[in-house]
This record gives structure tokens, sequence and C-alpha cells, in this order.
DNA sequence: ACTGAACAGGACCAATTAAGTCCGCTATCC
DNA sequence: GGATAGCGGACTTAATTGGTCCTGTTCAGT
């Protein structure tokens, strides 16, 4: 699996901030509990995405936690990154001897390549490409 | 890590068995010791790559390993979906309320575009495109 | 000031997967 | 029939990921 159950958890959790920003810092607890997330570990998540200023926390009675970008301009290969770290593609363990160590080993420029590509993806959807339940539940906020 | 360390070790096995196929099955132990692989984890990589017919196995004395396929007509995707199956790009936990899980979440389409282009890059190139230590060592084969 | 609601952060533990080993078995060549 | 080479299953170890716990710190409301 290229990306963790991290991402998945981060990536969700961002929706649901995107979804209803402008309605004031969300708890933990509330986002833990509608997406189903362990609440301890997504702590660790929003924490890491706080201190990478993708997420602004509140500390306090009615604090929580607030996007802190505009949605359409964090691409999903930053927030990927952010949570999971730089996709590694490959690692030759090749030593002497074996391969073109030597210089330019036709893999390197492959795996290069690959992670281009996957990057070019990822860059192209942003956060507002992504909604929660578009079709369910929500309080009547612009409907 | 998209590909394990196997892959790497069977890749360059691989190649090793390219570059010398016509010269009569290599054994395990002379792939192992040029190739700085742990004999018994290469041993097991390439029993894989003989039940899929990648190589052909010889036993008894004066056996060994020798490649099954022409170099060029064995794609990089394919050497490596033999090895480490295929590449799992994202699992998606949501339940029920998160997300649009009745129908069309965006992810999976994300997702699905990432393999794609992971595998036509893959598939661009075959054994053939790779060589071990071009420029140094080997017997005067063909030169 | 005090209280209690929130996040912060470090240490710790558990589960999963990747990496690697062992050893008895089977086929093959001479 | 013995030495040589791969087979295959069970096993162990190491690394990573997923997850918990507990003790802070901050802050709104009284
Ligand atoms: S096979 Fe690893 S650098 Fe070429
Ligand atoms: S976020 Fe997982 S299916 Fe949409």
């Amino acid at each position: 699996m290229i990306f963790s159950r991290k991402s998945d958890y981060g990536l969700r959790a961002l929706m649901y901030l995107s979804d209803r920003r402008a309605k004031g810092p969300v708890t933990l607890t509330e986002i833990a509990e509608r997406l189903m997330i362990p609440k301890a570990f997504l702590s660790k998540i929003l924490q890491q995405l706080a201190k990478k200023g993708v997420v602004r926390s509140l500390k306090g009675p009615s604090g929580g936690f607030v996007l802190a970008v505009e949605p359409a301009e964090i691409t999903l290969q930053e927030i990927l990154t952010e949570i999971d770290g730089p996709t590694r593609v490959f690692e030759c363990f090749a030593t002497e001897s074996d391969c073109t160590l030597y210089g330019d080993c036709l893999m390197r420029e492959v795996f290069g390549e690959v992670e281009d590509q996957i990057g070019k993806v990822l860059a192209g959807y942003t956060l507002a490409d992504f909604h929660l339940t578009p079709r369910a539940s929500e309080s009547p906020a612009k409907a």
C-alpha cells in the first residue's frame, strides 16, 4: 500500500474540516466519532498537520480544529506528503560489482519517472474537489 | 517504499541471468555471492519466479537457473508484479456516514489514475533495457 | 483565582508485514 | 548410489505501522 491508513484518516479529517469551516472550530472528539477514527491516533495526525500549518488548533473550551488553508489552495500531493512524508518508490541495495553503481543505472531514471507521474496526478486535485457525504446529512446551511 | 527489497533482489538477479543466458544455468550460490544477496532469501525469490515461468530451474549437478523468457519480451511491470504482487495504492476505511461511500468517491478515481500511471511507466521498459556493470568485468564473450 | 474543556507531546505497547533462516526432501548427473 | 543443486514448509527476527496512555499546558467562563 503506497498510502497509509494514517493518510486515509488525515485526508478524511481534512475533508470534514473543509466541509464545515466557517462554522468555527470542530473538536477532535467530534471528528473522531463521526469518521470512526481512533481518537488518540487522530490527535497525532492533526497535531502533525497543525505543525505544518494545514490546520490550526485552538485550546480551551470551545476550542478545536479549523482548516488553516483554502481548500482550493492545497493539493492532494501536499496533503499526503505532509502526512506520510515523501513517497519513496524504490531503494537499490546494489554494491560494487552489481549494476552500474558507478554512475547511471537506468533504474534511477525509471523510478524517478514513476515518482514524477504519481506527483503529477496528485498535484492535479485539491481539497476542494473532495467532500464527505455530499448527498446525505448536514445541517441546512446553504440549502 | 513502493517496491520492496525483494523486488530489488529479484530484479537484479534477473539482470544477471539476462546477461549470461546462453552460457548455461547459473547456480543460486553464484548469483547470491556476486550480487551480495542472502542466499536462502534469493532462493525463495527465484522459486517464485520459476513457478511463474520467468526463469527455469535445473536440479542436480551442473544445474542452476536460466532465464525462461526473452529479455525484450518481459516488462518491468510484469517482473515487479510477479515478485511483489500488484501495487496497491490506497485503501479507504470509510464506513457509513463518512465520504461518499454510497457510490462514487473521487478518491477511487484518483488512486486508480495513480495506479495507471505507474503501470504505464513500468510497462515502458523491458528486461533487455537493463544490464549489470556494463563497463566493468565480464568475460569477453562478445567483445 | 479556579474549574473544566480542549489540544500537546512524549513514552509506550500491539499488530502487521517484510526480511531472512533452517532443515529435511526431491531430482539429476556421473 | 553419492554428490550437487533446487524445493518447500515452518520458523524467527527486525522493521514499520497503528494505536494507547498519561501528564502537561492553554484558555473561556465564572
Ligand atoms: S539495479 Fe540498483 S542501481 Fe542499478
Ligand atoms: S474518502 Fe474513502 S471512499 Fe471516499
